[in-house]
DNA sequence: ATGCCTGTCTGGGACAGA
């Protein structure tokens, strides 16, 4: 069983690059971030073609979340996390689907900080850590991928350095703070775990050459409950898809789970 | 020191992204 995540930074510009990305690597569900672009836009019917059912959260120009699966068991369980009726934003879908629970989660980015954009981010982070709380003790084996927008650390293995990203959202103790206690409660952060100390980046900017110089940050995060956790076998991330024509700014990340 | 690129919606300049 393979799951993966991929920020697509628009799925339209995109779904080139997602459909021969999938054909390569046969995963059997997919987190898809950043499709902008709105529900009765979404490529439903390309991905069917390439073998994928979707369920997803779209809104027009900006935000956007899915979920794929290669097995036609795919039930959508909720759009949205719950505690904000004014919450515009789509970020948040979860499903079931091969005896999952699967959330694809676009948290704010919340720059500039400090501001609006921040206390929202915060505020979002905390609706999910309650939503998600129940999902943890659950018996079935539950994975929340996506673009958490926190660099866990500043060592290596979390970005290249943080000098040129002091200020910025992703590295405010705020931020950390709010992804540690998510953890705390029992979540395991795969590619963590079974890279320890090694760079292995996630993202990398479009521009001064981010992505020839590996000059990464590791913000996509595919985390498992128990269950999930007790299967785990491999971790990973495409990079491959990252050094290609028109990509997005992320590379899809994985996990591989025993059945 | 800085969205330096990119996508989207628009109607070509503005905004968001990290």
């Amino acid at each position: 069983m393979k799951i993966a995540t991929f920020n697509v930074n628009g799925i339209t510009a995109r779904l080139p690059r997602v459909v021969e990305w999938l054909a390569e690597t046969g995963p059997d569900v997919v987190c898809l971030q950043e499709l902008k672009t709105a529900d009765d836009t979404f490529p439903a019917l390309a991905l069917q073609a390439a073998g994928y059912r979707a369920v997803w959260h779209g809104q027009k120009g900006f935000n956007g979340v899915a979920i794929l699966s290669c097995s036609d068991d795919l039930v959508e369980v909720r759009r949205g996390l719950p505690g904000d009726p004014d919450d515009t934003h789509s970020r948040y879908i979860e499903a079931t689907t091969h005896g999952f629970v699967i959330a694809s989660i676009y948290l704010p980015n919340g720059n500039p900080q400090p501001g609006p954009k921040f206390d929202y981010k915060l505020a979002w982070f905390q609706r999910l850590a309650e939503h998600v709380a129940a999902l943890f003790a659950d018996a079935r084996p539950v994975v929340l991928a996506g673009d958490y927008n926190v660099v866990a650390t500043d060592e290596v293995g979390d970005i290249y350095s943080p000098r040129s990203y002091l200020k910025d959202a992703l590295l405010q103790p705020e931020t950390r703070s709010a992804y540690r206690n998510l953890l705390a409660q029992g979540w395991l952060d795969s590619i963590h775990h079974l890279h320890t100390g090694k760079p292995i980046y996630t993202y990398w900017d479009y521009f001064r050459n981010r992505f020839e110089r590996d000059a990464g940050l590791r913000i996509d995060h595919l985390l498992l409950n128990g269950a999930a956790a007790a299967r785990l076998e491999s971790a990973g991330v495409d990079r491959f898809v990252r050094a290609r024509e028109k990509p997005s700014d992320h590379a899809p990340a994985w996990v591989a789970l025993r059945d």
